[in-house]
DNA sequence: CCATGTCAGATTGTCAACAATCGACGATCG
DNA sequence: CGATCGTCGATTGTTGACAATCTGACATGG
């Protein structure tokens, strides 16, 4: 209930404990940015060999770096036979956003009466970084600060279970909006709709706010399965390859 | 929404796909068997050359195993430092309890107009089975059994991320009531706290429900929290050896 | 007596070779 | 010609040895 950190892009993040940086951190790190650039495609196989001749490390790190990005709904694996980016299914969108509904009520419900002027003022600062995003057309930044302005919310809770669902959903979202963006040049949300979401935020009507919520998902929802359903325009598909 | 499989304890699980064995597998089916056994106390720690050569494995699958139990949190590490399974904490419990909360609520709602006969069948099914490990006095199985009578709901679901969200808790939830069961010889449940349960979640009103789920788990964070701020009466703690 | 620097032991991190398993292709037989 | 079985290449699973890092204790100097 208390809060933990609101500042992460700030300077105020010194005196943290200083990160441990391990082989298989560095290669989650590299492999997850190169899944969601849209580098591998959902669906390409990663073979570890491969993999670990690319990043110029041994199959150990390698195997626990794709242990992780399973976890994070990036990559899944069947034993002795092979490992592929996770493919995308309507099924799972549903399930993201449905989930991710009841997730982010239950944070608002946490965080309602401890929003003070530090959650305000972040909370507009995450928001017009989306907006400055948005406007500039810079998709990748805009999807970035998007999933910021929804991420303080967790980071404000203190709840560090919730918080680690909220990372369980954020990549498989992630994914789904790098896919988005590279077929459409675009992703989903709309300025307006993002205004109503901040204005029920920093208002005083919790019931409106989880309105808001199931509505701001709802949006959400429709506008990735529309893009799965007919995936895109140009037939530009990224090769899914490793050497 | 639609159902999965209601069937676990039933002998209807026949003719499903053979389950692949990897070492890492089973080496984590062994540990999660050893510490919510008590084998293994909370804090204790778990150092990898030791469990590798007890358990005639080399360190590599047992690492694996090891970063499974992490994410199932019955585990924690620090690079180049150790691992030691998780501390309890009574932050922790409210933690759980919380979320747990929220996605049983949420879990309800997905599965509440689609509760039929099998459904209720099943769920009566799992609640008999608890009533009779709570009578036997067998608290393993009781703990055991509980779980699988709030589990059914998330596996009815046939939402994946759900039950994979409720997987998260279901470990953590295990090794707290693990430790309330070797220090005091009974877990918190009490008969006539699960008859009401029961009762809603055959019920009608989906808002009792909720209401249902929030006492019965108010109650159990109580129950929980009370143990850890004195764990035990009788000072027999166990001993967190390796070999 | 306290602060600082150094060292040794322990522990995890990493590597490269070897084994088990799988899926697909092609030979063989009816 | 079709189905079945065996074989092969590819991929992951597993192993044991070696390297990097951390913690705590001890010595040293102020």
């Amino acid at each position: 209930m208390a809060f933990s950190d609101l500042s992460s892009a700030d300077a105020t993040a010194v005196l943290e404990p200083v990160p441990r940086n391990t082989l298989r951190a560095q290669v989650a790190d590299r492999l997850r940015a190169a899944i969601l650039r849209g580098d591998i495609a959902p669906g390409a196989p990663l073979v570890e060999t491969a993999l670990s001749e690319r990043f110029d490390v041994s199959r150990g790190p390698l195997r626990e770096a794709l242990r992780q990005l399973i976890e994070e709904g990036l990559v899944v694996t069947v034993p002795y036979t092979g490992t592929h980016v996770a493919p995308l299914s309507v099924e799972d969108v549903h399930e993201i956003y449905s989930l991710r509904t009841a997730l982010e009520s239950f944070a608002f419900e946490q965080v309602w009466p401890y929003r003070d002027d530090r959650f305000r003022t972040e909370l507009n600062r995450r928001n017009a970084a989306l907006i400055a995003a948005v406007d500039a057309g810079d998709d990748h930044a805009s999807i970035q600060t998007e999933l910021e302005v929804h991420g303080l919310v967790y980071e404000a809770s203190g709840h560090r279970l919730l918080r680690r669902a909220w990372y369980g959903l954020r990549g498989r979202l992630q994914l789904y909006w790098a896919a988005h963006h590279l077929a459409h040049g675009r992703h989903g949300p709309r300025r307006d709709s993002h205004d109503s979401y901040i204005a029920a935020a920093l208002g005083d009507d919790l019931a409106a706010m989880r309105l808001e919520i199931a509505n701001h998902m709802r949006r959400g929802a429709e506008t990735t399965e529309r893009f799965l359903r007919k995936p895109n325009p140009s037939e530009k598909s990224k090769r899914g390859d490793k050497t």
